[in-house]
DNA sequence: CCTTCTTAGTTGCAAAATTCAACTAAGCAC
DNA sequence: GTGCTTAGTTGAATTTTGCAACTAAGAAGG
C-alpha cells in the first residue's frame, strides 16, 4: 500500500427531500451516538465494501435499512470533505439527493424521520445544514428546466398536481397556460394506450382522476427530460 | 472509532482542461507506479490531512507540485467511487475540474503533461476517461449559460477572442451579433476606468488590443455570471 | 491624402417564442 | 335544465432572438 495514504473517515449521507405541508422538506433523525449525540442529522452511514458496489448503493442501503423503501429518484450531490467538519479528524461525506412523495415515505416506516423546511433548518450535526442547502439549490435549479419534480409525486399524476409541485418548490404561482406550453403538453395530441414516443416528456395514460368536476387525465414521467431554462 | 468503518482508498483527481489546437483538451501524465504503471492518467494524489484543509486544497496542491501554478478556475466535479474502479479494492476519487489558458500552463512547467482532445481519448488508467467525459459535459453545459469560458483565457481578452473560445468549446460557429447580445454587451455603454457595476458580466478595461485594423477593447470577467440557457 | 482592406462594434427588422386572458369542455349537484 | 368547479385550448399582444446590413477605426499603399 502507498506509504502516504492517510486514515480518513469516509461516509455516505442522503438528503431525502419530500413535499410536505406545501413546502420542500428534508428528512432528519436524531443521532444515537457521539459525535453530535442527540442532534438532528441526515441519514447516513459507512460504506460496506462487500455489499455496496458503488456509493449510490450505500445510499440506497442506508435508506432501505431506515425506512424499507427505495427512493423514486437518487443522484450524487457532491462530496463534503475537510479537516473541520468532524471532530474526529479529516473526513469526507459523499452526499446524495433523494426525492420521494411524502405519502409513500410515510407508509414505509418514515416515522423515524422528523421533517423540516429546507429554508428553516434547526441546528444540525456536522455540515448537514450546508448539505441540505446545496441539495435544495440543486433541486430548484434542475426544476427550472427539467421534469425532476415528477419524482416528488406518485407514479401517476394530473397536470394540475404537477403544477402545484413546481409552485411549491419555487414558492410562487405559475400561469396554467405557461406551465402547460413549457412542458409542451397538448393532451388532445396524445394517444394514451399506445407506446410513448422517445421525445415525449410525459406519457399520457388512459386513466382519469375524477373529482366532482371534469376529470383530469393522469400522466407518468417518461424520463428526466430537459426543456428551456426559465424563471417561471 | 466506529467498528464498521472499513479501510478505503481515497484520492483526489483533477481534470485540467485547456484550449489547444482549437480544441478542448485534457492534461494527462504517465503513471510511474502500479497499478496502471506507464498508463496515461489524470493528475491526482492522496489527501495530506495536516496540509490540506479541504479536498479542493488537495487538488490545488497536486497541481502546484506538478506544474507550479494555480488554476484560474477550480470546482469539484463529483466523486467516482466503487469496488470495480481500482484493482486494490473499494476506492473513492474526489474529482475536480480545473480551467487554464494553455499559454499560462505551458510557461509554468506544463511540459510534464500530454494533451488529448476530450472527444478523442486514448486508453486511460482507472475510470479517468469517464471523469474527463463528465468534466467536458459539465464545462459545455455551464458554458451555454455562463461566463465559465472566460477562465480559459488570459485575464484580459477581446470579445472576439471570447467568442472563439465559446466556438471551440462547442465546435460550432456563432453569429457575432447573437454572441454579443447574449452577453448583454454594449461597449459604448461601458465606462472603462470606473468601478464595475455588480450587474456587469464583463468589465471593460481602458486597454485596447490593436492589430493592423480597428483595435478591440480588452475586457476582464467580473465573476461567474449566469445568463439565459441557449443552444448558441 | 485618398482608396482599399480588415476587423470592431451597432442597429433595426423579420421571425420565433412566450405569456395570459378569454374561451370551450366535462363532470357533479340541484 | 342551471350553476358551479376544474380541465384543457386558443389566439393575439408582447417580448425575445437571430441575422444581415450598416458604420467605425486603424493600417497599408499608392
Amino acid at each position: 500500500m502507498h506509504p502516504n495514504r492517510p486514515a480518513l473517515i469516509v461516509s455516505v449521507d442522503v438528503v431525502l427531500l419530500t413535499l410536505r405541508q406545501g413546502k420542500l422538506q428534508a428528512a432528519l433523525h436524531r443521532r444515537a451516538r457521539p459525535p453530535f449525540q442527540g442532534c438532528l442529522a441526515l441519514p447516513g452511514g459507512y460504506v460496506h465494501p462487500q455489499e455496496d458496489a458503488t456509493a449510490e448503493d450505500t445510499a440506497r442501503r442506508v435508506l432501505r435499512e431506515k425506512t424499507g423503501v427505495e427512493p423514486r429518484y437518487l443522484e450524487q450531490l457532491g462530496t463534503f470533505a475537510g479537516a473541520a467538519r468532524d471532530p474526529r479528524g479529516w473526513s469526507a461525506a459523499i452526499s446524495h439527493v433523494a426525492l420521494m412523495p411524502h405519502e409513500e415515505l410515510r407508509q414505509a416506516g418514515g416515522e423515524v424521520f422528523h421533517f423540516y423546511d429546507v429554508d428553516q433548518l434547526p441546528e444540525l450535526a456536522f455540515d448537514h445544514a450546508e448539505q441540505i442547502r446545496a441539495a435544495a439549490e440543486r433541486v430548484r435549479n434542475k426544476a427550472s428546466y427539467s421534469t425532476l419534480p415528477c419524482w416528488l409525486l406518485p407514479e401517476q399524476f394530473t397536470l394540475t398536481q404537477l403544477q402545484r409541485t413546481y409552485e411549491q418548490i419555487f414558492g410562487e404561482t405559475v400561469s396554467r397556460g405557461t406551465f402547460r406550453s413549457r412542458l409542451g403538453i397538448k393532451v388532445g395530441d396524445m394517444s394514451p394506450g399506445e407506446a410513448a414516443d422517445q421525445a415525449d416528456i410525459l406519457i399520457a395514460t388512459d386513466q382519469f382522476q375524477g373529482g366532482s368536476q371534469r376529470p383530469a387525465r393522469l400522466f407518468r414521467v417518461n424520463r428526466l427530460s430537459l426543456f428551456k431554462r426559465a424563471s417561471w
